[in-house]
DNA sequence: GTCTATAGGCCGATAGAC
DNA sequence: GTCTATCGGCCTATAGAC
């Protein structure tokens, strides 16, 4: 994130194999319980090797998670710009972003952000500027142009963005974020976001405020 | 929390300096980097004697999350039953809430929970049930009750309960819970809560459906 | 750049005296 | 129950040969 470190090639075969194993195990068992025997041995390449491309397990870590980070920014995040039906197309946007949140690496990333974004504080500013605050701002903007198109009445498209985004994580979502089983189920995940987009259209549709 | 754990007296001094060290250094620093010996420490105690009250590191987190969930269940969840002014009322809720969950012992335990979820999986499920699911129970109760005196139009209590909270979990707390400064101002957090809660209204005067 | 081998330290947990 | 002292192990990181 800070030190891109590439001493050797940035696409070395061994870095890169580093790179996945290390970003496997972090996902998996976090930063504290990874070791770098570990990461060494699921890499096949020795120890020494592994801090001739990193210098240290701080930063081996911050470059895994930075790189999640950026993956993030990464999601299409086209909002579709010929809308007829206000409601088919928050409950696109509302499906895609909750189906998101609850898939198994970006858990994984927000687990180990929020583990550790007391000693990494880097970390967590990073996530936050990569993956909600670029989704939110794209968001507004989109609702912003339907505002302006007479599509939707909101005053203030950062307030909604922000709103309808917490509106798709909900006791779900928490439940999955605390590894609490059952998994989501699709019938869950369908009706949470029909349920946001209504609230949210309502809502719109009624007032004139924020 | 499955484990009660008073081989001695359950309210022995010693016990509680080493319950009292070990929440401190487990919220400062997260479970991996707090150590037994730094516990031992803290409570001016010999890591004997640390062991003769919990037969392992793993008790002893457990019993300490396990602790501050039961904390959390204990806030006072009254709702008020004289009710004339929603919006008032839905604020006084809604700002409540969210400076609980911004509060410093609170956002501590969520990171723990959620960091070691994973490897201790009663937690998160203790957590959930304790704070989120406890509190929204008791909101759909009101909301339901409102909802019958016909001061307010909802179809699904606990959908509802589960929207007005998840509005009161918006970018603002995930700043706070990813330690990206600044702090959450005064003025912040009121205008969050009252975000929320006009929407909240909004769409509840505007429809009949969930 | 990559290896084998190891330094050096800290950790979780225990033995044994009192 | 509480202490002092210590074990055995695993960890991060490095030295030195190739």
């Amino acid at each position: 994130m800070s030190t891109p470190s590439h001493p050797p090639h940035e696409a070395s075969p061994k870095r890169q194999a580093i790179v996945a194993a290390a970003a496997r195990l972090f996902m998996a068992d976090g930063y504290g319980k990874t070791s770098m025997d570990a990461i060494a041995r699921e890499a096949a390449v020795s120890k020494a090797t592994l801090y001739a491309h990193f210098a240290s397990k701080d930063q081996l870590f911050a470059t895994i998670v930075g790189d999640a980070c950026g993956r993030i920014a990464l999601q299409d995040g086209t909002f579709d710009t010929g809308v007829t039906d206000m409601r088919a197309a928050l409950a696109s946007i509302g499906e895609r972003l909750l189906r998101f949140l609850l898939a198994a690496e970006t858990q994984a990333i927000q687990r180990m952000v929020i583990a550790e974004s007391q000693r990494f504080p880097e970390l967590g500013a990073a996530f936050l500027a990569v993956g909600p605050q670029t989704f939110l701002s794209h968001l507004a903007e989109w609702l912003a142009a339907q505002s302006a198109a007479g599509r939707i009445r909101i005053a203030d498209p950062a307030v909604a963005a922000d709103q309808f985004g917490a509106l798709l994580r909900p006791l779900l979502f928490l439940r999955a974020l605390l590894s609490v089983p059952p998994a989501p189920s699709e019938a869950e995940i369908l009706a949470n976001v029909d349920a946001a987009v209504s609230l949210f259209l309502a809502a719109c549709a009624a007032r004139s405020e924020a």
